[in-house]
DNA sequence: GAAAATACCAGACAAATGTCTGGTAGTCAA
DNA sequence: TTGACTACCAGACATTTGTCTGGTATTTTC
């Protein structure tokens, strides 16, 4: 980065691109108090050939963050999903979050965490967790799977009778809790990538304290 | 949602704004199909009518997702935090990621979790924390602290003695390890109040499988 | 000191873009 | 049949926006 200016104009573009609204080269222009465009795209130049933004030429808020330097993106956070898979529940989300450093932009989705069935795998009630997309999964992944018009956060586990037939059961991290070997066809909706859990709103409570 | 026409729209429309790039009215008429510019825009009018979509009037690019009010932003992921303080340590990130959601942007930072002695609070080597910056916190907070010239996570926990003298202590939670009293100065860095842990590159291990 | 580089300004133009008016064709209910 | 409604089309206009040419100071480099 050259100069003090061309670092401000970085932050100001950066900051608007993670907040989900591109800078046109005149709101660059106007942000810095330029009395000239030139100004700001003779900046905005330098910094593409510095690797500092990339852009697509003619096209209006055309700059983007090359790839290492965000990546940032938001993804929905459902509410309910039921049978009918995510299609509807994409439909109406809660929400969005942000995530990054994760390749498979489109195909994400966030889910909060219902019951204690994952207490031992350091998934709580509330957490949110954040699913990749995909309708098959390995032997120990964490999965969002739909049992009973529901979905839910279960271990895969794929082992090998001793007849040699493949047994696939959905195992819940929580001794309190039993193993799901599901009879039909098991609808898998994704693998659990991430999992986050905010503090901020909770209250702990020690029955130590007077 | 109206009709089928409709849903196609409001699908493309926001997967391209979660996939960050925001598109013209023109852009959604000619990837639907339409002959005119005016067929895509009434759909976009509906849909912000129904409420789905919101926008800016007469400026590109200008429909957001509602309730995409979140905005995004990088903190810092710290590597080593000594004694010294933050000071140094936020000099030289070993990198940044997005968070959202919370108001104070600029006293967050990140940290890797290291040791598991916070097990039994679903805090695993590892996990990523996120951190306010604050030098007190109160009873029951997860905080950072400088013990020993090396950061920590704990939970503090202030109680009173039978003399009616207040008594401050770090908490880890799990019962391997020994709660921590500061004899001296307790130097808190921050409240913890975030917690991530991603999958997608660990491997799993499950003595079971053939 | 001259040349090059930096950092800005003034003004313009063409394309992209949001928005408008006024159509047509089909469906549905009264 | 009529009228309301939906879904689309044709064409246009005013801004917005990316881009360009040509300028002026100031600083840096040789």
């Amino acid at each position: 980065m050259s100069g003090k200016t061309q670092h401000r104009v970085f932050e100001f573009v950066r900051d608007r691109i993670l907040s989900g609204s591109v800078p046109t080269v005149r709101e660059v222009q106007r942000a810095m108090g330029f009395r000239a465009v030139q100004s700001a795209q003779e900046h905005l130049d330098a910094l593409v050939a510095e690797g500092l933004l990339e852009k697509t030429p003619r096209i209006s808020r055309g700059y983007r963050l090359p790839e290492h330097h965000s990546s940032a993106f938001m993804i929905p956070l459902l509410g309910r999903v039921q049978a009918g898979g995510l299609e509807d529940a994409v439909e109406d989300p809660e929400g969005y979050i942000a995530v990054d450093g994760h390749p498979s932009r489109s195909r994400l989705f966030a889910l909060k965490v219902r019951g204690e069935s994952m207490k031992n795998a350091a998934i709580l009630p509330d957490d949110i967790v954040i699913v990749r997309q995909q309708s098959s999964a390995e032997h120990g992944d964490i999965v969002v799977a739909l049992i009973d018009d529901q979905a839910t956060v279960k271990r895969l586990k794929v082992t090998r009778d001793t007849g040699g037939s493949i047994r696939v059961e959905l195992h819940p991290e929580n001794p309190d809790f039993s193993p799901i070997i599901p009879v039909a066809d098991l609808h898998i909706l994704g693998k659990v990538i991430e999992v986050r859990r905010q503090y901020e709103a909770s209250v702990f409570y020690d029955s130590d304290v007077s």
